[in-house]
DNA sequence: CTTGGACCCCAAAACGTTTTGGACACCCGC
DNA sequence: GCGGGTGTCCAAAACGTTTTGGGGTCCAAG
């Protein structure tokens, strides 16, 4: 149907060689011929073919994706913002991404294998990173690029984006300190992963600089059921606590079922009890109240990964690509201040005036 | 690195062509020799480069999707649930999947284009489709092979599967009506999209049998704001009524903020009023009270997509791929008797001895 | 002894690019 | 007039498969 590289260049009274060097632009085809050629092209909507180029460059020009097996620890927006950055850094790249959505855990590693052995792509990127993570192990020992979206233990260097939740929660429990709040628990995720280990970190340090003992019966974890039903259940658990929390922290996805637990308990979000998200995008907008929320770039991730990774694949060593992004605490209305300063009237949190406002951590 | 055919023929003291079409299982070539390639095969770990072969074959053997903008109306699972069953066939059909994110209209042209065009791909799959899908229109003009997730009107007739919405919430309205309820609303989705027009017509039928009269004020749709927060303020508004609604029935994803509105109003669901939702995989049996919901078979329709993706690559016709599939109505306990009946103190489901009962329309 | 048909195998072409390794013409300086 | 550089162009090889179109060999039937 549609061109030739060869019918273009009959056509034109050329060589392929030439046709192709000029809509390349390599210098040793002078100017006029490759406007000429150029030209011609668009006119006939001439693109080369991929799976030539592919052949012949030894390249797949593709990258691949897995989507892991207990995918609720994504919600919604946060999934689709990802692809997104990743996606239209992959079209201007000029690369496809092939994606696969895994079942259970002996498909992931199928579908991993496929990809890597099966030459389908130069590339893969891996998402939710277990502690210790086999894909890892398996991509190292196999010399495949490929780039991670958060940290794991390993003692060879492996490239990564993660963010740093060690801050993030740091600045969140420091915020509702200056609140007042002296009492704040931490709804964490599974300990599988590497991300909660540093969300309790940041909530360690900020109550020790803040003097405030730790106490085991506030921080719990999702881990063994979804989030939000995670959220739900420790929440009731918490507020029936002796002397319940008056803040909360809580981890991806587990602010909607802490919201239902306390609106059972006829307590109020931002007035009763504090409470902060994570990442929530779509869902901290329009909840009532709209939710507090640490939010991580994470469009600007999804198209870092990709270039992260094309360096890779042309030859960048791993350990030279390693960054940490910061969260953002974005302020809404489900935070107040504490009970220590009720009295005092503070304003509910630094900048009321504009519904939405945002502050780099 | 990793062998060749010519290699692998070598090694072997044959022809690549032997080796190709002893692997192929063509005929043409001895029992015994074939056993002997296949082993060798194996020991090696041999795959044919896929590159190769699709540059031969002329096929890219890859299908696209590309998800488009206004994300929001997919729910985590939901979408999850599709592409596990799109990629699991794909696996068995040595297939490739290539997935792009639109970020807005333009783009999602422009992504499209670049697959057809850019012959990245053998066909794509549209989900959401709209009324009148410019999408559609230019698949067909391209003679380009596709399938549609949902119908939309066209002269010319394509491949799609839709679930048979109107049989799905005719028989969820008669399911509320046998329990006794009367008034009965429904927040429905986007007018811009096919499926609410058939769940319209549904929930219409079933009010006409049973001589229930068309109350324009019980019906709304969630446009113009998330599916959530539509779900939100219309309960708030429907429950304000001189003459409330006791049964609901709800559109994907509108449910949660349902649930939200009725909390607020101290109004019990499965209590006070009925509920039923659509699609909300996940989020449906962990809510409270667990929703009463109606399940299209989602991930079958996504592995029969592809089915019918590559029949439509392969030669067939569209007209020979017009599926309609069935919901499903499970039963959970967001749903009770009606004002009419209670009195008569009937069960709640029709099997309230199981958890999840499910009922095939 | 020849013909015809199984049966098994292979060399060469093809898919559509990009890259390699010149070839040719022209001009400049010596 | 000759060596060397520069500016354009191209034929052929290469990427790794599959398909095409036979080419042998062997055996049975004529």
């Amino acid at each position: 149907m549609s061109t030739n590289l060869k019918q273009l260049a009959k056509l034109l009274g050329l060589s392929t060689t030439t046709v192709s060097r000029a809509l390349a632009g390599y210098p040793d085809v002078s100017e006029v011929t490759r406007r000429r050629v150029r030209a011609e092209a668009k006119a006939h909507g001439y693109q080369p073919n991929p799976v030539a180029r592919r052949l012949q460059k030894g390249r797949t020009e593709a990258i691949g994706i897995i989507l892991p097996p207990g995918q609720n620890y994504f919600s919604d927006t946060f999934f689709t913002e990802l692809l997104g950055g990743i996606s239209e850094t992959m079209a201007i790249k000029e690369h496809d991404l092939v994606l696969t959505v895994a079942s259970d855990m002996e498909n992931e590693s199928q579908a991993m294998r496929r990809m890597v052995e099966g030459k389908r792509v130069d590339g893969v990127i891996l998402v939710q990173s277990r502690l210790d993570d086999p894909r890892i192990r398996y991509l190292q020992e196999q010399q495949f690029p490929f780039v991670v979206y958060g940290r794991t233990e390993s003692e060879t260097p492996y490239a990564f984006i993660d963010v740093n939740g060690t801050r993030a929660f740091r600045e969140a429990t420091d915020f509702l300190i200056e609140l007042g709040h002296r009492r704040i628990a931490l709804i964490n995720g599974p300990s599988v992963f590497y991300f909660p280990k540093c969300c309790a970190a940041g909530y360690r340090q900020a109550l020790q600089a803040a003097q405030i003992e730790w106490d085991d019966s506030l921080v719990c974890s999702t881990q063994g059921t979804s989030p939000d039903n995670g959220g739900y259940l420790h929440t009731l658990e918490l507020m029936r606590l002796p002397d319940p929390p008056t803040g909360l922290l809580c981890f991806t996805e587990a602010a909607p079922g802490v919201f239902r637990a306390l609106s059972q308990l006829n307590l109020q979000a931002g007035q009763d009890v504090s409470v902060i998200g994570y990442d929530d995008l779509e869902l901290a907008r329009y909840s009532a109240p709209p939710l507090t929320t640490l939010r991580p770039p994470v469009r600007e991730i999804g198209r870092r990964l990709i270039e992260i990774l094309i360096s890779l694949i042309g030859g960048g060593l791993p350990e030279n690509f390693q960054e940490i992004r910061e969260a953002h605490l974005t302020f809404r209305q489900s935070t107040g201040v504490g009970p220590r300063q009720r009295s005092f009237n503070l304003p509910a949190s630094p900048s009321s005036s504009k519904p939405d406002s945002t502050m780099s951590p």
